[in-house]
RNA sequence: UGGGGCGUAGCCAAGCGGUAAGGCAACGGGUUUUGGUCCCGUCAUUCGGAGGUUCGAAUCCUUCCGCCCCAGCCA
């Protein structure tokens, strides 16, 4: 399913690690911070690692790095669990916390000072800062720098028995507080922080940082290449310094790609969460999010995000993905699997004058055209039919070639039938219904005598409709870089895109929807794809729009209106 | 202005000294009982700009320009 798609950068280096001998096989890991939420952009390095590691025969963690108790929830861990097996992938036995590694980080921690390449500063945050100088002038060195090896033990142990209050102390490197690179200047290490951390408790009160803990998680797991975003290109040479001073055997390359934008949408966690918490959206798993969950209740499946991240590729320069090829990648997994149902979202009543009596006939329709073995399925047809309101013009415009006076069209897997006259409402003037002829010789949908119509319309039996209610998603932002806005100074209100949702009710579909179940995919023919929402229940039930099909006519006919 | 990266079509992206893959989008056409799908075709004389090396440069060199990241005891 998935196309291994064209080589890129990091699958070349795996390729020659894997010829000249220097591994003999492929471990990579993902290695979230539990603090929130997986998006598609995390989707983008969880496919890179994982595909990767599937693709070469090797293997890939899971890793929680959760070196800050201030940050995680156990309420992360779980839904990003929940995220990546979703996503179709499985890490064996190997699921892991960098805070099961934290006995092991402090034992690093003391050889470094005893290699007297670690000290305990007694600098505050504000101090630490000042000291570290700027991006154009050297930083100075603490006055700390040089405390002797056993003064650092002792205080690094009173760190740890929790004798200090938080920022009174930190262990930092010793480096090179002059360096160009400022995260050499003698980075902290180990700060103290007294909060409960969700796996080791009240165990420790000191906690390692990032650039100290992942270095030797990767290397503890014998982690071969550590794929991470750009930013911590500057972090590499750190990254290498202490698996370099601790000799540790392992030393995984640690290797920088591109991490994913898409357009009309936001995926800093920052904006997410304000869209959460302002009330924009219902919650993390709203439909409109970017969210792994958001697109799982949208009706996007596994295969098509994995699609979708197999044909951005992976590469160092900034991008920006299109959103037509996200949906582009829906649509197509959607279009060979999903069962096709006819159902009118705005409907208007259609009486067939010349239908015999009250009666009713069964029909056959095909379940998937792209796919014989699902099927056929039976509908009921009769005098009384509702037809979608924007497949009737009383005056259609060039091109139109859907219902209007006079005019014959097709019913899908039903008959031909030809618009007599429109009876209106009196007092609203709204159309109340449209009185149309039927052709028994058409039955099923060919005409005998070989006459064509242009168009064919969905319809379902108003007998027999099973009254449903649709939510119709579209893009969260109006405008393509809602960041880049923000910088301008626009807010949410500016920004977002105020049709994002619409809920419609009094929706008619055909009698089988009531056989499905929440979680299932469907196309409702020449409208979209849909899923049946977890609320939905059979005899009320609720769509989610995925995507829509892909719309010609609204083309031809906004392309007429701006001439 | 210090350091680290990146510039190939509207978007993503191959290309690694031998004369610009592929996908999305767009546009045109064919098939069609979904204006869907499918099929066919069009879409970079040029790779951020300018010089240079070479028989030959997107690929090598020089220089200029643009964009991104870094001054958390966040990751």
């Amino acid at each position: 399913m998935d196309t291994q798609n064209a080589s890129h950068f990091i699958q070349d280096i795996i390729e020659q690690d894997l010829q000249s001998g220097k591994h003999e096989t492929v471990v990579t890991r993902f290695p979230p911070e539990p603090n929130g939420y997986l998006h598609i952009g995390h989707a983008k390095s969880i496919c890179l690692n994982f595909g990767l590691a599937r693709k070469y025969g090797g293997r890939c963690h899971l890793r929680f790095d959760d070196t800050n108790p201030k940050n995680e929830d156990p309420e992360y861990v779980h839904s990003i669990i929940e995220d990546v097996k979703w996503l179709g992938y499985d890490w064996g036995e190997h699921l892991y916390y960098a805070s099961d590694y934290f006995q092991k980080f402090y034992g690093y921690a003391l050889q470094l000072i005893e290699q007297g390449q670690a000290y305990v500063c007694s600098l505050g945050p504000e101090e630490i800062r000042r000291y570290r100088g700027t991006l154009t002038r050297p930083g100075q060195n603490s006055p700390y720098r040089e405390r002797g090896v056993q003064e650092n033990l002792d205080l690094f142990q009173e760190m740890k028995k929790g004798s200090f209050e938080e920022g009174t102390h930190v262990l930092r490197a010793k480096i090179d507080m002059a360096s160009s690179n400022i995260n050499m200047r003698d980075p902290v290490i180990y700060r103290i922080l007294k909060a409960e951390h969700h796996r080791t408790k009240d165990a420790w009160c000191i906690y390692p940082t990032y650039d100290y803990a992942h270095c030797l998680s990767d290397s503890i797991e014998g982690i071969t290449h550590s794929l991470c975003s750009l930013e911590f290109q500057d972090h590499r040479p750190l990254y290498d310094w202490f698996l370099e001073k601790l000799g540790v055997k392992c030393h995984p390359q640690q290797i920088e790609f591109a991490r994913l934008s898409l357009n009309y949408t936001v995926m800093s966690k920052r904006k997410l969460t304000q869209l959460v918490q302002g009330g924009h959206v219902q919650g993390w798993d709203d439909p409109r999010m970017p969210t792994i969950s958001g697109l799982r209740r949208r009706g996007y499946t596994p295969g098509s995000i994995r699609k979708f991240c197999d044909l951005i590729g992976g590469a160092k320069s900034d991008n920006v993905v299109d959103m037509t090829l996200l949906e582009y990648c829906i649509r197509e997994d959607l279009n060979r699997r999903a069962p096709r149902y006819m159902g009118v979202l705005n409907p208007v009543k259609v009486v067939i004058t010349n239908y015999p009596g009250q009666g009713s006939e069964e029909l056959e329709a095909i379940n998937n055209p792209e796919d014989e073995s699902m099927g056929t399925r039976s509908i009921p047809f009769s005098g009384v039919i509702y037809i979608e309101a924007d497949d009737f013009r009383e005056d259609p415009p060039k091109k139109y070639f859907r219902l209007a006076p006079g005019r014959e069209v097709r019913l899908r897997y039903a008959y031909f039938i030809t618009c007599r006259e429109v009876v209106r409402d009196q007092e609203t003037g709204m159309i109340k219904e449209i009185r149309c002829t039927y052709d028994p010789e058409t039955k099923g949908g060919d005409a005998p005598d070989g006459r064509k119509v242009k168009g064919t319309l969905h319809w379902v039996s108003a007998a027999h409709a099973v009254k449903s209610r649709v939510r119709i998603y579209d893009r969260l932002f109006s405008r393509p870089n809602p960041l880049q806005d923000e910088k301008k100074g626009l807010g949410l209100d500016d920004t977002l895109n105020p049709d994002s949702l619409q809920e419609m009710h009094g929706c008619m579909m055909e009698p089988a929807v009531k056989e499905l179940a929440p979680g299932d995919f469907l196309q409702f023919e020449r409208l979209g794809y849909f899923c049946v929402d977890q609320a939905s229940r059979p005899r009320s039930p609720v769509f989610n729009r995925t995507v829509s099909l892909k719309d010609t006519w609204a083309k031809i006919e906004k392309k007429m209106q701006n001439q």
